[in-house]
DNA sequence: AAAAGTGTTCAGCTAATTTTCAGATAAACT
DNA sequence: AGTTTATCTGAAAATTAGCTGAACACTTTT
């Protein structure tokens, strides 16, 4: 999967770039409207990041113009939280969905799956470990079929964490992909969400799905 | 692969320069802003180390100006502790990681290996030395099949030995690699770390793999 | 206006890890 | 054989990572 990221903060771009090729997707980026048209024009993507505010051609502008010639790529905008009322001017330019900033790295991520998920390859929508399930679509998340209520930070996690099985996932991964970019917490937050969630859905079951790796992060799964 | 280094701090810069050397790599120093950019600008490297604060022109002015010529060098900053607010604005202004002071040499081989992974030349990320094998994506380490837990220090160790098959290691390199530059450790830390590490990987297996090479230090591998 | 829920921090605690110490072993050198 | 020096070892001491109950500031619900 091949992604145009058109952003002028570095910053931004470079850590979207990193987090998504982490998910194995090839990320171009572009750092001002006009290099970010061109690219659009030139190649061919599975999908195009624009961000609103941009030196050159702004997002919308950019969007405008690609739909006049046809171009049927799946658009994202981002935008700021002041900027909120372009939405739907972002959307009637022909955007499939916008973001505003500050966001989560998670939060795009969702909204990736969703903007570039093909009706033919059905994906899957249920996260599922062991007999704990997570259901995108709706939320919810059951263990041993008990319903399982989470606040939204705590399903974030949970969610992040459910994605990525088996694997060591250390407190600054979990800080960069579950918070936002912009705030700063400590790693003891961390240490009280994975209580949290131990405490709604491990409490009470024969056997815990997650794991302290001491040293190293947490990770989801029956312990073997 | 061509790097270049920024660092006033001539201790620093040496000791990561000889780091790099071993692996291979070559090193170019400037010890102050400017001769770093000029470098920057007349020489091509594969990655650029720029340390924040510089005497003529700092890390960030460094970065800043080389992206607005369009240089997309990866670039790694280091910074102190007490200068981590700057992080943000380090990777506003084009940075691609930063690493804070002190660290151990191999956390900065880390880090570089990530900037420079090209997606293409899908690296080895398993090390396997005879029946023994260390997955640095989990964290994981078998023999013969068998899950050894480790201590993170413990697995930072074996991770510098088995990447150096063969070769002796001395108490000293070890330290330098693994340890940060800032503590100060008796050479029987080692021993008791190689101890600890024979212990679970060698203990119980017909023989060993952790070999001591008396007045030189140790290596990793089958005795010939 | 009160109550309940959420996100975050704090301080004290515990247990694991890291480091040191002091005596034992073993190789190398007269 | 005796001495010297490097390494090994068991155990103690120091340090740190992670857990916990409770507090705080905010929001949302009632």
């Amino acid at each position: 999967m091949k992604i145009l990221l058109v952003e002028d903060d570095h910053r931004i771009a470079q850590s979207i770039k990193k987090g998504l090729e982490q998910e194995r997707m090839a990320v171009d980026i572009a750092y001002d409207g006009i290099e970010g048209y061109d690219l659009a024009i030139d190649e061919e993507y599975s999908l195009m990041i624009l961000d609103l505010m941009l030196p050159g051609m702004s997002g919308l502008e950019i969007c405008n113009k690609l739909r006049q010639n046809k171009n049927q790529t799946p658009i994202l905008i981002l935008t700021a939280r002041s900027q909120v009322e372009d939405k739907v001017e972002g959307l009637n330019k022909g955007a499939d969905d916008y973001l505003t900033k500050p966001f989560a790295f998670e939060e795009l991520l969702a909204r990736i799956r969703a903007l570039v998920r093909r009706p033919k390859n059905m994906e899957e929508d249920v996260l599922t470990i062991d007999n704990l399930t997570l259901n995108t679509n709706n939320f919810e998340v059951t263990r041993d079929k008990n319903k399982i209520k989470l606040s939204s930070k705590e399903y974030a996690l949970l969610e992040f964490l459910m994605r990525h099985p088996k694997q060591i996932l250390s407190k600054e991964q979990i800080m960069n992909h579950v918070w936002s970019y912009e705030t700063d917490i400590l790693p003891n937050t961390i240490e009280v969400y994975i209580r949290n969630l131990r405490n709604k859905i491990d409490k009470g079951f024969s056997y815990p799905l997650i794991q302290t790796v001491r040293g190293f992060g947490y990770k989801i799964g029956k312990n073997v």
